[in-house]
DNA sequence: TGAATATATTTGACGCGTCAAATAATTGAC
DNA sequence: GTCAATTATTTGACGCGTCAAATATATTCA
């Protein structure tokens, strides 16, 4: 086992690009990242409580209120009491927020036509195998198979 | 070109991932990731202003003026004028600054054994690359640059 | 029913990253 | 030498993540 410093580096490094990419798209639509994640859940899972919210997002506290709050006041969501038990609230998106997510979506397949051929299924795959092992253990898997499912089905406003 | 969907969630999670387990051992000793970062970088290098200085961190802008004042609140940095400049201010180790980075050694060393057989040489090797070749352009080759040439330098406090 | 327990959300405090504007000191052109 | 550009740092504003404590509602069980 060798020093994982450069590992570490690298992942630190690539993060913040990704993020940096993303934020050079989102901000023409006046979000941000963490706006576009809500969007795009909500959009495959139609309502959620905030905690459901938080078990698609990869944060590590499942109750991302505040991240609601501003997006509730900026028009993007709706919030109410959840029927039936009035601790929960529900969200949902509003027609801005069902708007910008087809925004998000043309935004995304740009991202991915200029992505450079180095994602290339065959070099991605060792990748992911490593990085799953790293997670081995952690809550995260199992966040990210929540997400990955959600590509499976259709979008809920769209029917 | 695949969907990058599933690299991006995994590279967020290994990325908090990272983050959480060097936390985890870091306030043991008090101290966070950033200041962890901030005592190697200067232990290799003596000292620092503050540009230079954030030219060795894996953050965008490259002015950690906070980051030093909490620091020096804290007792583990000097910060003075530089001699001939002053619009400069030269950052350096306190005693009790490198007293911290002896013990982050002693962490890593321990990190770096517990970590499982997953990040071996040839397994990681692949996902180096591809991380590499998904910064090229940016600056942050550079920065990683580095500090990867600060391992093969000795101790600026053993001297 | 009523008290203890569990669950969902909110809130306060703090660290950190990013951006842009402000300040201070130096350098360079003339 | 003076004034305009350049460079180094600071500061304010804001978003986000994390932790822990507080609040509100539901559930359980005696």
């Amino acid at each position: 086992m060798q020093d994982p410093e450069e590992f570490t580096l690298l992942l630190k490094a690539a993060y913040r690009e990704n993020e940096r990419r993303v934020l050079e798209q989102l901000q023409l639509l006046d979000i941000t990242p963490a706006h576009g994640e809500v969007l795009r859940v909500l959009n495959k899972t139609g309502p959620l409580s905030l905690g459901e919210l938080g078990e698609y997002l990869i944060v590590d506290t499942g109750h991302p209120s505040r991240l609601v709050d501003r997006m509730v006041k900026l028009g993007y969501l709706n919030r109410q009491p959840a029927p039936g038990d009035r601790r929960r609230i529900e969200i949902s998106l509003t027609d801005l927020g069902i708007a910008k997510v087809e925004q998000i979506q043309q935004m995304r397949k740009k991202l991915i036509e200029n992505a450079a051929p180095f994602l290339e299924q065959n070099s991605l795959e060792p990748v992911k195998v490593l990085m799953r092992n790293f997670l081995a253990g952690s809550h995260w898997l199992k966040k990210i198979e929540r997400r990955l499912e959600l590509n499976q089905s259709s979008n809920f406003s769209d029917k």
